[in-house]
DNA sequence: AATAGGTATCGAAGCGCTTCGACAACCTAT
DNA sequence: ATAGGTTGTCGAAGCGCTTCGATACCTATT
């Protein structure tokens, strides 16, 4: 393992000469500097990570926190993980995976020992029990998803409320009076997870104000659970006409219900979905959805976590606007007869 | 932050005696130890990773190395990523997330600065470009996925040449004698991925034995991909009664497109899935298949890593041998009239 | 000509830990 | 009583790096 003493020997100079040509923190004469870089190319030297750490209390590592369920959003969760690891590295940082396991604990050790700079927190609750603890060791950190009280936390999401509003202007907008929601899982809004209840707010208040009804079902994935949630829905509200789904796992076995009923799509029922694109496009139906913007999320969080631990950024909110693209799978109301 | 020293100066004993005490590397009366335990826990001692891992040139990070893409397979890469992450705490790691990115480079950088005692590769491919590197650095590693040459790696993978013949059979055994294989999308072909290459080696040599005949089409995924490919299946081999399907995000659009031109499952034609449980089990139809294990994927490899960081263990190719499960979507061939 | 201000480099201290050798204290077995 | 072993503890060195003066030289300014 060459060390930049070696290097400091071999390219003639000082060990804090190296330093500073690899820091940049000093002036360095161009002359100096090329003979430096061409000892570190010759002598394939890497910097000691630990030694760094130690001498200047900084690891370069960021930790993710991911949930250890995968019940749902699995491909988004990826999707954020990468883009989180990709951009952390144009950032010069490398991502620790942590799982939710650990619980808060995992904060804890994560701070003490220095191990991360600072970390971002996927799928957080509306009252998450890391939160506290964040706050109490102000360890730098980033969620991913709105807890109920965000002061002094800066958080990164999609905005569902507006989410919830825009899917349902869509519909209404077409005439639809009577529209139906396909949730995620019991459990989701059982554990209070932030998006699945703003997602509702925004479904409800905005079709309070446009005079459309609405009817809100979870339901677990699967075919199974999905024509059980189905047939309850058309049998207390046999006029609807649009279908909103918030749960990548229902949408196929949705789509494949409705054709089997003879219920075409988007002639007798348009669907909307909330759900990343890749889903969207690769369905049975081309669907009109609004994209969860896993990568911009991830992007987002990392930038702004590096943002406050070079001192910049403050903490903050940040929604990311919702869009929502028409595809195949929604048009006008049918006209009742 | 809390340090050695100070925890030491608490429970009035020297700085060694608090590390042996962590470290158990020798030994400590029962009372020196209380005193010591009873100071870290007064003070909320967390040891500094940094200097840890520059004193004892051990970072207790495995790295894992896992793939950009995200066109395949994204349930399972998740789960292994998450099955790695959980392994490893167990045994005292944490987890650092390179993407393949960066690709060889990644493996210099972590080998080079020791941010990593060791690394686990996803996706390999039959050739990698990682491998040379990595047998010349011989940084302990684990591969997850089989590559041409494995002399001087451990590699841990289902036996996918068992997996296509097990499909095989299964459908052989009830009569079929025309089975069509869905595939991966061309690309993976391309890219010669050990794991698809095999299953069609296990495919086509079981069904040579066997005396069937197989057609083998790669498809993207998605609904319209499936129906061309679907389409050309059966102009080519119009008797064809059982098909073999690898590739998740082509199953739920054939068995959509089956239903939709009539074609019953299991009586008229059988399908058999090569997937994780949780596609086979809320697909449509209850899916006869073969699980890919994902976590015990994950589990092997930490196993086989921790145990090659601590001199146990040694170079080796671990299969895991496939299980099929039958499940409602195969049955006897339709008599040929 | 003397001084101030840059610029480029070096030496040394120190980050918090592990680990080796030393040593005192005690316990056997002669 | 003494040599030889254990056991428990300590001090000091050192892991490879960053960073803070200090120094030496050079150019501009008075």
């Amino acid at each position: 393992m060459v060390t930049l003493a070696e290097v400091a020997q071999h390219a003639g100079v000082s060990a804090s000469t190296v330093s500073y040509v690899l820091s940049g923190k000093r002036s360095i004469s161009a002359n100096t500097r090329q003979r430096v870089e061409r000892s570190i190319r010759e002598l394939g030297y890497h910097p000691n990570a630990g030694a760094r750490a130690l001498a200047s209390s900084k690891s370069n590592i960021i930790a993710l926190m991911i949930p250890l369920r995968t019940d749902m959003y699995v491909p988004v969760m990826m999707e954020i993980a990468i883009a989180v690891a990709t951009s952390a590295r144009t950032h010069g940082y490398d991502v620790l995976l942590l799982t939710g396991e650990e619980g808060p604990d995992a904060v804890r050790r994560v701070a003490g020992s220095g191990l991360a700079d600072g970390m971002i927190l996927m799928d957080v609750e509306l009252d998450d029990e890391r939160l506290p603890l964040l706050r109490a060791t102000d360890q730098p950190s980033v969620l991913i998803g709105l807890p109920a009280d965000t002061t002094g936390l800066t958080c990164v999401d999609l905005d569902f409320r507006a989410t919830g509003a825009l899917c349902v202007e869509h519909l209404a907008k077409q005439g639809h009076q009577d529209i139906a929601v396909i949730g995620e899982a019991p459990a989701v809004y059982e554990r209070h997870t932030g998006f699945a209840e703003r997602t509702l707010e925004g479904l409800r208040s905005r079709s309070r104000e446009m005079g459309v009804r609405l009817l809100h079902r979870p339901c677990e994935g699967g075919y199974d659970a999905m024509a059980v949630t189905l047939a309850r829905i058309l049998d207390e509200r046999p006029g609807t006409s649009g279908i909103i789904v918030q749960n990548e796992s229902a949408v196929e076995p949705l789509l494949a219900l409705l054709r089997q009923q003879g219920r075409a799509v988007p002639e007798d029922v348009s669907v909307v979905a909330i759900c990343p694109d890749q889903v969207a496009t690769q369905a049975s139906v081309r669907l009109t959805s609004v994209a969860i913007p896993a990568p911009e999320m991830g992007r987002h969080a990392v930038e702004h976590l590096v943002a406050k631990l070079e001192g910049r950024g403050s903490d903050e909110v940040v929604l990311i606007a919702p869009e929502l693209t028409v595809r195949a799978s929604t048009g006008p109301a049918p006209s009742r007869s």
